[in-house]
DNA sequence: GTCTATATACAGATAGAC
DNA sequence: GTCTATCTGTATATAGAC
């Protein structure tokens, strides 16, 4: 019983949620200077005294949004792998489901704001590599030791490099273009592209023999 | 006669000279937003008054600085073609050249302010891509066609697309890294990166008959 | 062109009532 | 916890003398 009042740890406050939610929207939308604190009170619907109770500053609410947004990442990287282990095909579908994410506006905005706040944050940088694209590379280079084992890439490739590579081919121009603010491709250009370089890819690592 | 009087241009005067590389420093070093007008002038060695003289206000210095740099970074591009077009073993060359540049901390600190103001400056942002990585690849393009004439590359290849590829290849997990705000790679790692990156491209769009 | 001094606005953060 | 009202610093930009 007692246990049950435990539950709802996540659903402290409306106000909080409130704040939380227009924060995001703005810091995503404006990076962090353009974002004033009188900004997300008034878009939350809350006083900037309800604000400060709820986060110390300015940099903690920050930190708390694009750390938030980490968490995400990390929880969708998991459920991606989950997806791709299980397709055939593996190559192609999770380059096609990494890129979309990747190349999606609100992913493409929170790289910019944490490349451009990596000064001001370090550790958020940090974070934010561990949990997307260090991990994703993790996750690849244990993926792509298996394809290994099972003989279908070549015995000599050393699986993290692989995977580094593989990541460089599939962002390839897109991702230079998409983050210096060009419009989202579409999801044929992303299915091309990703085609293409999957292809590549096993071309250069594929085994010999198969 | 009447033309030697034009052509010192380029010095037009010593203290816009002071402002724009005053105004350089500290925009390199700490974004847009951090950058206030008092802080360029004090660095600068001139008054707030002067500086408005020459700049109608802090969107056009900031303008300047950065279309400069693309300036730059254009001529860059040319010189370091110049040189890798005459070498031998010309990809591995040139990827040195080109990822030592690249991850220079000045071209990461260009690379990240307008990465964060693509919003703000979009048209920055759009000259800055015609004249960095637009420009590489429209020039790798072109050295790629002629080494498939010369029967180095695969004939079916599209020197387009493979110009990208590379270009992924090179950048990799070094540029993402780097970009986040890990300290540039010492010499090494870049030259032993961009051997790996080459010996992929190569296995992958070599020509099977050589 | 260059300076000193200032206008004007808005930022982050807080005091005190409820 | 939540509000209204406010303090304090600093930002961009300008006025007017030289």
């Amino acid at each position: 019983m007692s246990s049950l009042s435990l539950l709802p740890a996540a659903e402290v406050s409306p106000k909080r949620a409130a704040i939380l939610e227009a924060a995001t929207r703005l810091f995503l939308a404006g990076g962090y200077a353009t974002v004033s604190m009188d900004a997300v009170a008034r878009e939350a619907g809350v006083s900037k005294a309800t604000l400060y109770a709820h986060f110390t500053g300015k940099e903690a609410l920050f930190a708390a949004i694009v750390g938030g947004r980490c968490a995400e990442i990390a929880e969708r990287a998991e459920e991606m792998a989950a997806h791709a282990a299980s397709a055939e095909g593996a190559l192609r579908g999770m380059g096609r489901a990494w890129m979309t994410f990747l190349l999606k506006p609100e992913t493409m905005a929170i790289h910019r704001i944490v490349i451009a706040e990596c000064a001001r944050f370090p550790e958020l940088a940090c974070a934010f590599y561990e949990a997307g694209p260090g991990a994703g590379r993790t996750w690849l280079t244990h993926r792509l030791e298996k394809e290994q084992r099972l003989g279908h890439l070549r015995a000599d490739a050393d699986p993290g490099v692989a995977a580094g590579h593989l990541m460089g081919l599939l962002r390839g121009e897109l991702y230079i273009r998409t983050v210096l603010g060009a419009p989202a491709p579409d999801d044929d250009a992303v299915a091309g592209a990703v085609d293409q370089a999957v292809e590549v890819f096993l071309r250069a690592y594929g085994a010999p023999a198969a």
